[in-house]
DNA sequence: AACTTACACAACCGCACATGA
DNA sequence: TTCATGTGCGGTTGTGTAAGT
């Protein structure tokens, strides 16, 4: 279905680029700006695609990368937005100055989730390397998760999750919110893209019911901050209360209830908040929402 | 020294979405 | 409304190099 790749076309250059591309594409840049990507091909006569372009400018050329190796911070930062945000490393990358997508994505694949490989591995027999970098598996188990029977409570207003199916996977963020959407009227967030926000690379089982369950107190931390707030979702959220919003662990089932909310009321919370978040809207620190303060809140919280 | 393996990272690919004609 | 095009994103591959045998 989708487009055909135009970087294909005759006489581009493909692979590494030289010196000389690379002072054209800045040259060009400098005079237009960025965007406008295909332009450049007619207008300096560059042999590569727009496309091509945008990615070198991007991940390379822009002035204001920073170069050298990720810090312990930035890592710890980097794996608090994963569990939060999944693959959207976009985001990610939006929340570390300097650094790119790209080097996060390399960076995750090649240090932390082999650091959670390895001591996972003292636990589980081996996975191959190519699964775990896909999250083939995960994502297949993702969406069965989506299409399995969710109950719901009636007294305090809650959503049960089978445990078990929180073991056999860890894409927590998509599973909770997906979950709680799909409460009322099991309509919502069908025809998302497996692959989109799940979060693949710390997949292979990681203390998987631990993670979730730490996502979900992030989650209900998030519920209690100033965050909804500012996405203007006083009113959904004014009634969850926050000596009342509970995680219980009960046999075969984890039960997730916010009183006083009924469950049209946490889809629609739910909703707003993925639709919110993962297009960026309340984490822009111009907009007032210090996304690093909330770090450190759940931070200080944690344990 | 020669070869193999593992690693790091740049670049490519396919897809989805946004936009404008 | 439909279609073509541009852009952005995440997954994957290719390649140079360091480390190990």
């Amino acid at each position: 279905m989708g487009r055909k790749p135009r970087c294909s076309a005759d006489g581009m250059n493909k692979g590494a680029w030289t010196p000389p591309e690379d002072e054209m594409l800045v040259d060009y840049v400098k005079i237009h700006g960025e965007g406008k990507w295909s332009n450049i091909v007619k207008e300096t006569g560059l042999k590569r695609c727009g496309k091509s372009c945008r990615l070198r400018w991007m991940n390379y050329l822009r002035p204001d990368i920073k170069r050298g190796n990720i810090s312990d911070d930035e890592e710890d930062l980097i794996i608090r937005l994963h569990k939060l945000l999944g693959n959207r490393w976009s985001l990610i990358a939006g929340r570390l100055p300097g650094r790119t997508d790209n080097e996060i994505k390399n960076y995750w694949h090649t240090n932390i989730a082999k650091k959670a490989q390895r001591s996972q591995s003292r636990k589980q027999p081996r996975v191959d390397r190519k699964q775990i970098a896909s999250g083939s598996e995960n994502g297949a188990a993702a969406s069965n998760v989506k299409n399995q029977t969710i109950e719901s409570q009636n007294c305090t207003t809650g959503v049960v999750v089978p445990t078990t199916a929180l073991q056999e996977n860890n894409m927590a963020q998509d599973h909770l919110v997906s979950t709680l959407a799909m409460a009322p009227s099991n309509t919502h967030h069908e025809n998302e893209s497996s692959s989109k926000g799940l979060a693949s690379g710390d997949n292979d089982n990681l203390s998987s019911f631990l993670m979730d369950f730490h996502y979900m107190e992030d989650f209900f931390k998030i519920l209690d901050s100033d965050f909804p707030k500012l996405s203007g979702l006083n009113d959904i959220t004014s009634t969850a209360n926050h000596s009342t919003n509970t995680i219980q662990v009960d046999g075969d089932h984890c039960s997730v209830s916010i009183n006083g909310c009924n469950p049209r009321e946490i889809a629609e919370f739910s909703e707003l908040l993925e639709a919110d978040w993962t297009s960026n809207k309340c984490v822009q620190a111009e907009q007032g929402f210090d996304f690093m303060s909330l770090l450190s809140f759940l931070d200080s919280t944690d344990e």
